[in-house]
RNA sequence: AGCGGGGUGGAGCAGUCUGGAGUGCUCGCGAGGCCCAUAACCUCGAGGUCGGUGGUUCAAAUCCACCUCCCGCUACCA
C-alpha cells in the first residue's frame, strides 16, 4: 500500500533577519505538525528555506562589500543553526538562488507570458533616492520620505504587469468550492471580501537593480520578489521523486502574509495551468510583554534567548500552549517559565519521576490498561488533523492530571500493586508518543528509559514489563 | 471610513459555529489530605447579573438587532 502524503511548507524568511521568536513559531509549527503525520505513518515533506533576492539584501550586500550571493551564503548558516537548535526537522532547506528553483520560475513565467497573462507597462510610484525604494502614497509624510525627510519624486519604471485583474472571478470561485483553503476561517472572509472590491494587476518586475531571477522574456528585467518567492513551494516539489508532493497540504504563514498567499499565489498558478494547495493557514502574531514585536523598539525575543530561557521542548512547548494556535498570543518570559515549572516540571516530569521510582522498587506486572480508555485519543488526532493544536495539548494534559490522580487514589507506595504501576508506566508511554511532536526531546529520554519505539501504533500496544529504572530529571524547575 | 476579531470570577484564557443548570483550564487566595515523587501530587471551598440594551425561544455566554469600549487589516511592504 502506498502511504499518504502530506507536504507543508513555512515561509521562505528573508536571511538578512536574525531568527526571531515569529520565525521559530512557524517553523516549530511546521515541524510539529510534519513530526505528527510522519508517526501517523505519512509520506512527509517539509518544506523551509530562504528568499535570498530583493532590493534589500542587494544594498545590505554592497554595504557589507559583498556580492550579493556571497552575502546571503554567510547568513544562511544562522537559520540553519536556530532550527537545529529547536530540533526542526526538515527535509529541504530552499533558496531562491537555488539552480532547480530559477529555472522552474523561468518556465513558468514564459508560461505564463506565452498565456498573455503579462504584459508590459508603468510602474508609477514615489521614489527615494536615498532609500532607492519606492513608497506608496500613505507612506509619505507631508510628501517626504518617512526615513530621510527629503521631498519625493514620482517616478515612472517600465515594468511588466501581472493580470491579477483577470483571476477575481476564478479565485473567488475557486474560495467557495474550497472553503479551507483560506484557514482559520476567520480570516477566510476578510480576504474574500478584498478580493469582491477588486483587483489590481500586480507589477512584476523591476529594472533598477539586477539581484534576482532574470525574466526569459526580457533578460533586461528582473523579477520582482512575490512571484519569484512563492514559486518556491512549487519548484521544490519539481525535483525527481518528488513530485508526487505538490500540491502541497498546508501551507503555514503569518497572518501579514496571507494576502499574498490567498491571492497572488492561487492566481498564478491558475494561470500557470497548475492544481491548487489545499491550505494556507495564516497564524497570528506575538505581542512581547502585550506590546507588538518592533526591531526598533528592541522588543525582539530571538531563539537563542528564547531557548535559553527554560531550554527547546519548554519553548517549543510554551509557544504552542499558550493562546489559541491561529490568534495573536502574548510571549513573556514570566508565563513561559511558569509553564515550564507548572506543567511540565510539576505535571508530566514529577508523573514520570514517582512513577518510574515506583517501578523499580516494586516492579511492574503486565495486565489490561483500563487507564488508558481515559486517553481521548480519537478526538487529539481530529484535533490535530484540523490544526489545533493547543487544543490537542489541553487533552493530552488532561490525561496527565488523570494518571496523578491515579497515583494518588491507588496509593501504588502502600500497596504495591504491580499492576497499577504497569497500566502508569504504559501511560506514560502513550504520553511520550503524543507528546513527541511537541517536545521530541523529552518524549525520546522517556522512550529510552522505559524501553519502547515512538510510534503511534505502540500507543495500543502493551508495554513489555521490563524492569524499570528511575527516571533522571526531565524538567528542572526555574 | 470600510472590513475583520475581541470584551467570561482577582489575572490570563477556552467554551459561542451545532442554544440546555455558569461548565472548563493555567495562575492567585482559603481549608484539608497524602508522603511515592522535582517542597511535588490529590480533594474541597470563596469569588462571575459571561461589555450594555432589547428581541427570538420552554431554555441564551451561545442565535438576531442596536449601542459601547479595545485591537488588527486596508494590497505590489518578507
Amino acid at each position: 500500500m502506498v502511504n499518504k502524503k502530506f507536504y507543508i511548507t513555512t515561509p521562505i524568511y528573508y536571511p538578512n533577519d536574525i531568527p526571531h521568536v515569529g520565525h521559530a513559531y512557524t517553523t516549530i509549527a511546521a515541524d510539529i505538525l510534519s513530526r505528527w503525520f510522519r508517526i501517523r505513518g505519512y509520506d512527509v515533506f517539509f518544506l523551509t528555506g530562504t528568499d535570498d533576492h530583493g532590493k534589500k539584501i542587494a544594498l545590505a550586500a554592497e554595504k557589507a562589500g559583498k556580492s550579493p550571493k556571497k552575502f546571503t551564503d554567510s547568513l544562511i548558516p544562522k537559520f540553519k543553526e536556530a532550527w537545529k537548535k529547536l530540533n526542526i526537522k526538515y527535509d529541504r532547506f530552499i533558496r531562491t538562488t537555488d539552480k532547480d528553483h530559477e529555472k522552474i520560475v523561468q518556465e513558468i513565467l514564459q508560461k505564463t507570458y506565452d498565456k498573455g497573462d503579462i504584459y508590459k507597462g508603468e510602474y508609477e510610484g514615489y521614489y527615494c533616492i536615498g532609500c532607492e525604494a519606492y513608497y506608496t502614497e500613505k507612506d509619505l509624510e507631508n510628501g517626504c520620505c518617512p526615513i530621510h525627510k527629503t521631498k519625493i519624486e514620482k517616478l515612472k519604471e517600465e515594468t511588466y504587469f501581472f493580470k491579477l485583474s483577470k483571476y477575481q472571478k476564478a479565485l473567488l470561485d475557486f474560495y467557495k468550492k474550497n472553503p479551507d483553503f483560506i484557514s482559520p476561517k476567520n480570516r477566510r472572509q476578510e480576504i474574500i471580501n478584498r478580493v469582491k472590491e477588486g483587483l489590481n494587476d500586480l507589477s512584476i518586475s523591476r529594472t533598477s537593480f539586477n539581484w534576482g531571477i532574470p525574466l526569459p522574456f526580457d533578460k533586461k528585467h528582473i523579477c520582482y520578489v512575490w512571484q519569484d518567492a512563492l514559486y518556491n513551494y512549487y519548484s521544490a516539489t519539481r525535483q525527481k521523486g518528488k513530485e508526487k508532493y505538490w500540491p502541497t497540504n498546508i501551507h503555514l504563514i503569518g497572518k501579514d502574509i496571507l494576502w499574498f498567499h490567498s491571492v497572488y499565489w492561487p492566481a498564478f498558478l491558475i494561470s500557470a495551468g497548475i492544481s491548487l494547495p489545499n491550505c494556507v493557514f495564516a497564524h497570528g502574531w506575538w505581542t512581547f510583554d502585550k506590546e507588538k514585536i518592533s526591531k526598533s523598539r528592541g522588543k525582539v525575543i530571538n531563539v537563542d534567548e528564547l531557548v535559553a530561557i527554560a531550554g527547546v521542548d519548554s519553548a517549543r512547548y510554551f509557544l504552542f500552549r499558550e493562546g489559541v494556535f491561529g490568534e495573536d498570543s502574548d510571549f513573556s518570559e514570566k508565563i513561559l517559565i511558569e509553564r515550564h515549572n507548572n506543567e511540565l516540571a510539576n505535571k508530566l516530569g514529577n508523573l514520570v519521576s514517582r512513577v518510574t521510582n515506583l517501578a523499580e522498587k516494586n516492579q511492574i506486572q503486565k495486565t489490561t490498561n483500563n487507564l488508558l480508555k481515559k486517553l481521548k485519543l480519537k478526538q487529539i488526532e481530529k484535533l490535530i488533523k484540523n490544526y489545533e493544536l493547543d487544543k490537542a495539548l489541553n487533552l493530552i494534559f488532561e490525561f496527565i492530571d488523570i494518571c496523578n490522580e491515579y497515583v494518588q487514589n491507588k496509593k501504588p507506595w502502600e500497596t504495591k500493586d504491580k499492576k497499577v504501576l504497569y497500566e502508569l508506566v504504559d501511560s506514560i508511554k502513550a504520553i511520550a508518543i503524543l507528546l513527541w511532536p511537541f517536545i521530541p526531546e523529552t518524549s525520546e529520554k522517556i522512550a529510552k528509559q522505559i524501553g519502547f519505539k515512538i510510534k503511534f501504533d505502540e500507543i495500543k500496544k502493551p508495554i513489555p514489563a521490563n524492569k524499570i529504572k528511575k527516571s533522571e530529571i526531565l524538567f528542572k524547575k526555574i
